[in-house]
DNA sequence: TCGTTGTATCGACGTTGGTCGATACAACCT
DNA sequence: AGGTTGTATCGACCAACGTCGATACAACGA
């Protein structure tokens, strides 16, 4: 399950801040990805029930039934969560488990702190 | 022209970090709404262009021949980072100026920064 | 082995989004 | 006033996206 097909995400890609200097087209687009994998209600309150959760791991049958969404829409949106590189998941049995990855988190809190002191 | 008939970001709005507590749909629809405006490339490269610039503004007129895409398509994608209290502009005599708002980076940035040093 | 439950994939549908040419608006200069 | 240049809006087109029902796959239990 963690050796999807395509990886959007380079596992050590960075940039300077988006107040430091330009961004070059390839840059862009791989920094474009991971945030249009953010730039969707239902995917938002997906990673920050992940990332909030004490222990680090949720179970797939907790995050459908938080949602007036058909089960196939959450796993289309936890697929897209993945391939950006926001989480990994692992099955454990019956269940599914995901978590975050802070790394891809950070680097895109990275990028968009204008001051160090922020 | 820095009074747009629709702001999508209340001013003042934030909220937890991501890693902190689950995001209530009302947040998330607005965070998202910022998020999406990030999740396209040129839009990304017009911010990092503005953001990054000495001064703090950029005339138009700089922004449109740095992309191979027609001058209304550079026009729309600049909009859009307005809705998303991204940037703002003014108009001085023939040109148009835009900056960053960093307030909104900021924002994004905390909601993101899974720890206090990263 | 068979039925049941949890999760992912598939195919289809309507909506949204990026792009463009044409055009409108704003400001300057003769 | 009229012409020119910079920027925004409009309308249309095609691609991408969010959603769903149907279905397939995986693991467990009887």
């Amino acid at each position: 399950m963690s050796n999807q097909e395509l990886e959007i995400v380079k596992p050590d890609g960075c940039c300077a801040a988006v107040s430091a200097a330009p961004l070059d087209a390839e840059q862009a687009v791989e920094l474009a990805a991971v945030f249009k994998a953010l730039g969707d209600p239902v995917r938002l309150r997906l990673l920050s029930m992940i990332a909030s959760r004490e222990g680090g791991e949720v179970c797939v049958c907790e995050l459908t039934p938080a949602f007036e969404l058909a089960q196939p829409t959450i796993s289309h949106h936890l697929k897209l969560l993945r391939q950006a590189g926001l989480v990994d998941c692992e099955r454990r049995g019956t269940w599914v488990y995901y978590w975050a990855l802070p790394a891809t988190l950070d680097r895109l809190a990275g990028f968009l702190r204008t001051s160090v002191n922020a």
